[in-house]
DNA sequence: ACTCTGCATGTAGGG
DNA sequence: CCTACATGCAGAGTG
């Protein structure tokens, strides 16, 4: 019986009690034993941790190796090499299937160097090891081809139950590898035909065998798995080694280097797959996306397989248009927050870096053409920064690029380099859009295989949720729930290594995404910066609004800490809950509003997902089951039917996604509204006689003051950024009563000064026809004001529009009283004592008029009041000259004036009496 | 005020 | 424990 001869590539055995060392410096490999997985400790029987790997060409020349007889291509790996490698007994030769002569294993396996290859960790095979019927299938594997580094072929055969383990060890046993003619196959999707190649000879459970795996494939290919698939470095088929037809044969021994480096080839993807009688499958196999990881280059041992680039043969020849050129894909990042922000820096992966770009020993780097999928030519600055005692990549001057892929935080840059003639070339794969790179025609692909794509590569890789739920959106687009039913259910049944909760409950959010009209936008991304500070998160409009929306609806999920009772502190009258220890958050639950039943409540069970009617006002725990559902006694147990259709939970889905919006509408018109509150908001109002809602009286309440909580009136906090506002005029709220009797105040001193500044002209016409006395130039002096500025001329000409009134004979008998006692050549100092008495005596009569409500002066005739009021109190001051008009634009005018001097008091005290402001208006 | 630049730092994950 | 890397940060430069 033959026998691969393997290398474990862990060291030690995963079995923690047992912990043997596998030796593998010292051992030509760890040969099959028979019945077993190579994959056993041979101490304890136990699986081990990391994948094994052939070892039967990489040490040499990462895979590829000539036979030594004929001089066929071979490659040591893969699924497909059972099907060109005879694969010898212990003594560890392996025959080319085409001269069945050796290919001289032996000489290779002394080799200790290890490969790099299969080094994939838990997260790719550690689920798979234990079990026996687990073991079984990978034997199977095993017996396909010494595919011990196909992780992602393990997983093919995960996926598979054990139906056909049988049927494999059976084609095993019997040998059957066909002839190398009959399976010049580049794909999984031919393997069906080489099966059948087989089945022509082969029992009928090889047929059976064949045709799982064919639908295992098929299933692949929907879901469109990213797989790690231990594959040499370019060789783009999920089952590499079949790729080995006379054309590749012929690329492949071409080994691509760049600079000193020797590169490991990479076979041009097979055209004659994709051009032939195989195209049905063509298109679907070559979307599979597989990780391909590096085989040479520095440090090729320690790319982290989240590096190892994946991509399709389609994406392969989207980038080599050249028919002579091969495409090696490098490796990909996904693009974080900071690679996709306005920075333009891209670091890189230390390791891919280091090996596949050029090496460069100072700082300061060299620029980089990159060409892009396009034919684009980017010139980037390849650098580093020194890093503790390290280096840190980074690609600089790449935020044009990016910009022009449209990617985003959680899409993937991909490089691969054009040989021969080592073009580096930069690809993309948008987060949302796998199947974005390179252009790639949506037609190609396969129905199914855009959401589950983009599903697995959003979460399985843990990218960031903003653009991996964006991404699940975007993707669903076009894709019906129905579909992605089919799907869920598809992958549901293949046992995958995937965790389907997960998936489960993404598809979930993606089902309630659907029915989020709002969502399914335009397809074109606007990006916008969150973060007041760090704007270098980009993230899309809509996944800001969706976190927006999340964010909110977070604080309604808060809950008090259970079991802290919280002290409570009155501020402003308003009390306050403080609590010792941070709130906890409660469970998700969606609330719908029926046009008749009103509103309810739903929340879905943790443990069934079975979604129950709760009351509306329930707070429930993070943790909810249905056997906490204490308020419904025939729903309490998962066992309960759901009392929802999928279509009842779509409109339930619908009706919480308008809830949603109508609550959304209502919190955010307040707050448009609250941009216009305050004093602008008053004036507004109050001129234009607003009659807005009478129920929307709204508080001015306001963050801006960081130790200031809503209902606070200070000067900051009402303080309103611009706009109009809705304050009605009889809003009697904390902040307009504020505003008010700060408006009234304001008014006031605009009146006197008015006042003063009438005076003094009608002085000054009556020192032109006499002396006076002091006394006289004293009270007189409190009247006048001199026009200086444009404000005071605004302000005289807002007197001379307000209505003729009893206080313009008040007025004009002032004036005469005073006249010919006016003395123009008074002392400032003097001035300024006379206006302090002034002061003093107009800040009685203002304390009076402040007292009375603000109504009188928002009438249709409310300034003329507040004049009459003025003038009734103090017994002084009208302008001579006051206005015939009695417009209302004026009057809106000096009200508006009015407010803005108020707000250039902001910053002040309230209440101050006339001031420097003051003083540089009446420069008398 | 904003961007650019160089470096520092915290942390997740690998060994 | 150590490394890689995502991101923060501060100073310089710029409009």
């Amino acid at each position: 019986m033959r026998e691969l001869i393997l290398r474990m590539k862990s060291k030690t055995c995963m079995n923690a009690v047992c912990g043997a060392s596998t030796s593998s410096g010292s051992r030509k490999g760890w040969p099959l034993r028979s019945g077993e997985f190579a994959n056993l400790c041979d101490k304890c029987g136990s699986a081990y941790e990391q994948s094994i790997f052939c070892d039967m060409f990489h040490s040499k020349d990462s895979g590829w190796r000539d036979c030594a007889s004929c001089g066929k291509r071979l490659h040591c790996g893969c699924i497909a090499s059972i099907f060109l490698l005879e694969l010898l007994d212990h003594g560890g030769g392996v025959n080319c299937v085409s001269c069945t002569k050796s290919s001289g294993v032996n000489s290779v396996m002394g080799s200790e160097k290890p490969n790099g290859f299969g080094t994939s960790k838990g997260d790719d095979i550690g689920e798979m090891q234990s079990a026996d019927s687990q073991l079984d299938r990978e034997r199977k594997l095993m017996q396909l081809g010494c595919t011990t580094e196909g992780i992602g072929t393990i997983h093919l055969l995960q996926l598979q139950n054990g139906e056909t383990s049988g049927s494999f060890r059976q084609m095993k046993q019997e040998d059957n590898i066909p002839p190398v003619g009959e399976i010049g196959i580049t794909s999984f999707s031919n393997f069906n035909q080489a099966s059948n190649g087989l089945s022509q000879t082969a029992k009928p459970e090889i047929h059976k065998a064949t045709i799982a795996a064919k639908e295992l494939y098929e299933s692949l290919a929907q879901t469109n798995l990213s797989m790690t698939l231990g594959t040499p470095l370019g060789n783009p088929n999920p089952f590499p080694g079949a790729v080995v037809d006379e054309r590749g044969q012929s690329k492949a021994l071409s080994p691509f280097q760049q600079g000193p480096r020797s590169r490991h080839l990479l076979p041009k993807p097979p055209k004659s797959a994709l051009g032939t009688g195989l195209e049905s499958n063509a298109g679907m196999v070559s979307q599979i996306r597989v990780a391909r990881p590096p085989t040479e280059g520095r440090g090729r041992n320690q790319l982290l397989p989240r590096y190892w680039p994946r991509i399709t043969d389609q994406e392969l020849q989207q980038i080599s248009a050249d028919a002579n050129s091969t495409v090696v894909p490098l490796f990909e990042k996904v693009l974080s927050a900071s690679d996709a922000g306005r920075i333009g820096r891209l670091v890189l992966p230390k390791a891919c870096a280091e090996a596949y770009f050029p090496p460069i020993s100072q700082p300061e780097g060299l620029p980089l053409r990159i060409q892009d999928v396009k034919g684009k030519d980017w010139v980037f600055q390849f650098r580093f920064w020194p890093n503790n005692n390290s280096r840190m990549y980074v690609l600089e001057g790449v935020t044009p690029c990016i910009q022009s892929m449209q990617l985003q935080a959680g899409d993937t840059v991909t490089f691969s380099r054009m040989d021969p003639e080592g073009k580096l070339v930069m690809g993309f794969r948008k987060a949302s859009n796998n199947m974005a790179m390179q252009d790639i025609q949506p037609s190609a692909i396969p129905n199914g295989v855009h959401s589950s794509e983009n599903f697995f590569s959003g979460v399985s890789e843990n990218l960031p949720i903003i653009s991996g739920y964006s991404g699940l959106l975007q993707s669903l687009k076009g894709s019906s729930d129905t579909h992605l039913s089919a799907l869920s259910k598809h992958l549901h049944s293949t046992n995958g290594d995937i965790s389907w909760h997960t998936s489960e409950k993404h598809e979930e959010r993606m089902r309630e995404s659907l029915l989020l009209p709002s969502l399914l936008v335009p397809e074109r991304k606007r990006t916008r910066n969150i973060g007041s500070k760090s704007k270098r998160l980009l993230i899309d409009s809509l996944d800001s609004l969706e976190l927006k929306l999340t964010w909110e609806e977070a604080q309604d999920l808060l809950r008090p800490p259970p079991s802290v009772k919280p002290s409570i502190v009155t501020i402003e009258d308003h009390d306050f809950e403080e609590y010792e220890e941070p709130p906890v958050f409660g469970k998700r639950t969606i609330f719908v509003v029926r046009s008749i039943g009103g509103q309810e409540q739903w929340a879905q069970c943790d443990s069934c997902c079975k979604w129950r009617r709760l009351p509306v006002d329930v707070l429930l725990p993070p943790k909810w089951t249905c056997v906490d559902n204490a308020w419904d006694q025939s729903r309490c147990s998962c066992s309960a039917p759901d009392e929802l259709s999928p279509r009842e939970l779509e409109h339930l889905l619908r009706l919480n996604k308008e809830f949603k919006k109508r609550r959304m509408l209502s919190i955010h018109r307040p707050a448009q509204e609250h941009k216009s509150s305050g004093l602008d908001a008053l004036a507004n109002a109050a001129i234009l006689g607003d009659a807005g809602d009478p129920g929307t009286t709204v508080v001015a309440t306001t963050t801006k003051h960081p130790r200031h909580r809503p209902g606070c009136s200070c000067i900051v906090c009402i303080q309103p950024p611009s706009g109009k506002g809705k304050h009605k005029p009889t809003c009697t709220c904390t902040v307009c009563m504020t505003v008010k009797r700060r408006f009234k105040t304001m008014m006031m001193r605009k009146k006197k000064r008015q006042s003063e500044h009438e005076a003094e002209i009608a002085l000054r016409d009556q020192n032109m026809s006499g002396p006076r006395d002091e006394a006289e130039v004293e009270s007189s002096s409190k009247l006048v004001s001199t026009p200086q500025d444009p404000s005071e001329n605004e302000d005289r000409s807002a007197n001379e529009l307000e209505p003729k009134s009893q206080s313009n004979n008040l007025l004009n008998k002032m004036i005469d009283i005073g006249k010919g006692h006016i003395d123009l050549n008074c002392h400032p100092a003097r001035e300024e004592e006379s206006q302090v008495g002034l002061a003093r005596m107009s800040m009685l009569s203002l304390l009076q008029v402040a007292s009375l409500p603000l109504d009188t002066y928002l009438k249709q005739n409310g300034l003329t009041s507040l004049v009459s009021e003025q003038q009734g109190s103090s017994a002084s001051q009208m302008p001579a000259q006051a206005g015939e008009s009695e417009g209302r634009l004026p009057e809106d005018c000096q009200f508006v004036s009015a407010v803005q001097e108020q707000k250039q008091e902001s910053g002040g005290e309230e209440n101050r009496g006339p001031g420097p402001e003051q003083s540089q208006n009446d420069p008398v």
